[in-house]
DNA sequence: CTGAAAGCGCTTACAG
DNA sequence: CTGAAAGCGCTTACAG
C-alpha cells in the first residue's frame, strides 16, 4: 500500500483538496466539525505530509547571506569551502546562498557590507565576525527587519542573534588544559601560550577555560602569559622563538588560535618536536601536517563542515518558525591525534 | 531573476519538454544535434534540476530494510534510535524504513531474517552482525537480485557488499592505546584489558591496534591477555575483578567493546578509579556517567547519527548509481573527555 | 465557510 | 527521432 496523499484525506473526509490544505496549515476559516473530520482522516490513514511537494507548489525560495571574515586563514578557507560545498547540496534545497568579505577589523568595511544586504530582500544571515558595536548595531537593524541572524564560531552575546552555531570556547580550552596536563605527566615546568589576539572572545574563553583546568588540576605547570601573533606567520614566529628563549624549562605549548604555521616553523627549526607537548586548534593543512610529523600532538577542532549545515538547518528552520533539534545542532569540541585523523 | 527549469531550456533550445527530458537523463533516441543544443541551454542558462521535483514526477520509492542484532548492549539501543530519527527526517525522503532483528549469535535466526528479505521487494540493506559464513551467503543472494547492500558498524569483509560504513577499528585501538600510554606516562605497569568476545572482527582489530601502539611506544608497560565478559554483566564484573586481583600492578583498563557496566561496577566498588587510567568504547549513557563521575578517563566514540545517515546516503546513492562523497561518509573516530562532552 | 481549477518543476506513456 | 498531454503531491488565487 501507498503512502496516502491529500487526495486520500479529501476522498475520507468528504471535503475538497483546499479545505485539506486548510486545515493542514492550520489556517483560519473552516469550521471545526470540518477540522475535526480532517483530522479524523488524517489520523486514521497515517497521512504524513510530502514537505518538498509543498515547498515546490509554495515556489518558496530563500535567501541566505553568509558574511565572513576576511584574512590569512586556513579555517576559514575550510568553513568557505564547507559552505559552497553545503549550497550545492540537497540542505540548500530552495535556498540561494552567498558568502559576502568583510577584513576581520575593519568596522567601515564590515558596516558596509550590513548596509548592503539591508537593502535586499534577504531571509536570513549567518555572520561571523568579532564582537564589535557595528555588528551589534547591524544585526539589530537586520532583526528590525525580520530576518533570521545567526553567529557563526563566535558568538554575538549581547545582540539580538537568534542562534550560536560553533563549540563551547570554554569547554575548548578546558580540553586543551586537559590534554596538555596529561600528555606532560609529571614534569613540572612552564607551558608557553600563543594567541593570535586577544581581541577575540572565543579566544579569551578558551584560554581562561585552559588556566582553570590547569590551576586545578595541573598545579606543578605554570602556565606563562600570552604572546600575541596577529594573524602573521613572521611575527607569530618571532615572539613564539622569544618566548622558548626566555623561558629553558618550557614543558609544552598551546596554541589558542590560528598561528599554528608559526609556530611549527620555530619547533621544527629547533628540531624540539620530541619533548615539547603541543596542543593546537583547527583542523587545518597545517595542523594535519604537523600531526602527522609529531610536530603537534593534539588538535581540538571544530568541524567547518558540521557549522555550515547546522547553519544552513537553523536559518531554514527559523524562517519556517520551526523549531530546531538542540541535540542535532550542537557542535561538538573534536580530539584529534595522528592515530585517529583518518 | 530566478532559476531556470526544462520549460526555459525547452524554449532556449528550440524543442519540447520530453526532449530536454531524454537529454538531462541521458536517455538514447536523440540526435547528436539536438544533444547538443539542449546540453548548450543548459550550459547558457546555468540549469540545474530539481531533484526532488524529479523525485516527486518519478514517484520513485525506495525499500530500505536495516538488520540489527538483538542484545542488551547500550550501543544498539542508540544506533536504532538513530536510524528511527533519521527514517523521520529528510533523508528518508521517499524512503520506506524497517528494522529487523536477530539474536546475535543465532545462526539460524539470522538466515531466516535473509530468507524473508529476498522474499519481498527490497532496494536496499545495511546489516550489522558478526562475519559469518550465513550472513555471507545471505549477503551474496541478495546480491544477486541486484539489492543494494552495506555493511554496518562491523564490515563483512569476504562479502560482496557494497560499501561499508563504520570506523577503521585499528585506528580506533591504536587511539586508545595511545591515549592509555600517554594518560598512564612514566609509571610502569599493567594494562587489563576486557572485551565482551573476541569472535567479532571489530573487537579482534581494536585489540591489535591497541597492542601496536603499546610495544612500539609504551614498551615499560605490559598489556594483559584479554578477559571475556560475553556481554554479560555479572560475568564482566566478575572476569574483571579477577583479573585485577590476580594482578597487583594494574596501571590501567582497556575495556574494548560492550560491558563498561561490569568493569565501572567493579571499579566503583573498589574506589580505584582514581589510580587506575581507564579507556572504553562508544558513548552510551552508562559511559557518560563514568566519564563525568571520573571512573573512566577517555571513551572512543562512533558516532551512530553519523553511521545512521551515512547508511540512508550510501543505499539511496548506490539504489540511484550516483558516486558517494567518499570524504563525507567517513566515519571518524570520535575522542571524548569529560571536559568535551558537550 | 467551502470548492474547482491551475500551477510548481519535473517525468512518463503514447502517438506520430 | 520528437512532441503534446497528463500526472506526481502539494498550494494558491478566485469564485461562490
Amino acid at each position: 500500500m501507498s503512502k496516502p496523499t491529500v487526495h486520500d484525506i479529501a476522498r475520507e473526509a468528504g471535503v475538497s483538496l483546499a479545505t485539506v490544505d486548510r486545515v493542514l496549515n492550520s489556517r483560519p476559516g473552516v469550521r471545526e466539525k470540518t477540522v475535526k473530520r480532517v483530522k479524523d482522516a488524517v489520523q486514521k490513514l497515517g497521512y504524513t505530509r510530502d514537505i518538498y511537494a509543498a515547498n515546490l507548489a509554495r515556489q518558496r525560495r530563500y535567501e541566505f547571506v553568509f558574511v565572513l571574515p576576511r584574512g590569512p586563514s586556513q579555517f576559514l578557507v575550510a568553513l568557505r569551502d564547507a559552505i559552497l560545498e553545503t549550497a550545492a547540496g540537497p540542505l540548500s534545497d530552495r535556498a540561494n546562498i552567498r558568502i559576502l568579505s568583510a577584513p576581520y577589523s575593519d568596522p567601515v568595511a564590515v558596516d558596509k557590507v550590513f548596509r548592503q544586504i539591508e537593502q535586499e530582500q534577504v531571509d536570513g544571515v549567518a555572520i561571523m565576525g568579532n564582537e564589535t558595536p557595528m555588528v551589534r548595531d547591524g544585526i539589530a537593524r537586520l532583526k528590525a527587519r525580520n530576518v533570521v541572524v545567526v553567529a557563526l564560531v563566535t558568538d554575538q552575546t549581547n545582540s539580538a542573534r537568534d542562534h550560536f552555531v560553533g563549540i563551547d570556547n570554554t569547554a575548548a580550552g578546558r580540553t586543551a588544559g586537559v590534554l596538555m596536563g596529561r600528555f606532560v605527566g609529571d614534569r613540572a615546568g612552564k607551558v608557553a601560550v600563543v594567541v593570535n589576539t586577544m581581541q577575540a572572545r572565543d579566544m579569551v574563553q578558551r584560554r581562561m577555560g585552559f588556566d582553570d583546568v590547569m590551576a586545578e588540576r595541573f598545579p606543578h605547570i605554570q602556565v606563562l602569559p600570552s604572546v600575541e601573533g596577529r594573524d602573521d606567520h613572521e611575527l607569530t614566529a618571532r615572539v613564539t622563538e622569544q618566548c622558548l628563549r626566555l623561558n629553558e624549562d618550557v614543558v609544552g605549548l598551546y596554541c589558542v588560535g590560528a598561528g599554528l604555521r608559526g609556530v611549527t616553523q620555530v619547533l621544527r627549526g629547533r628540531g624540539q618536536a620530541h619533548d615539547l607537548v603541543v596542543v593546537g586548534h583547527d583542523l587545518t593543512p597545517h595542523a594535519r601536517d604537523a600531526l602527522e610529523a609529531g610536530v603537534v600532538d593534539v588538535i581540538i577542532n571544530q568541524n567547518a563542515g558540521h557549522i555550515a549545515r547546522s547553519a544552513m538547518r537553523v536559518l531554514r528552520a527559523h524562517c519556517d518558525g520551526v523549531e530546531v533539534i538542540a541535540s542535532q545542532e550542537k557542535i561538538r569540541i573534536e580530539i584529534v591525534l595522528r592515530e585517529n585523523l583518518t
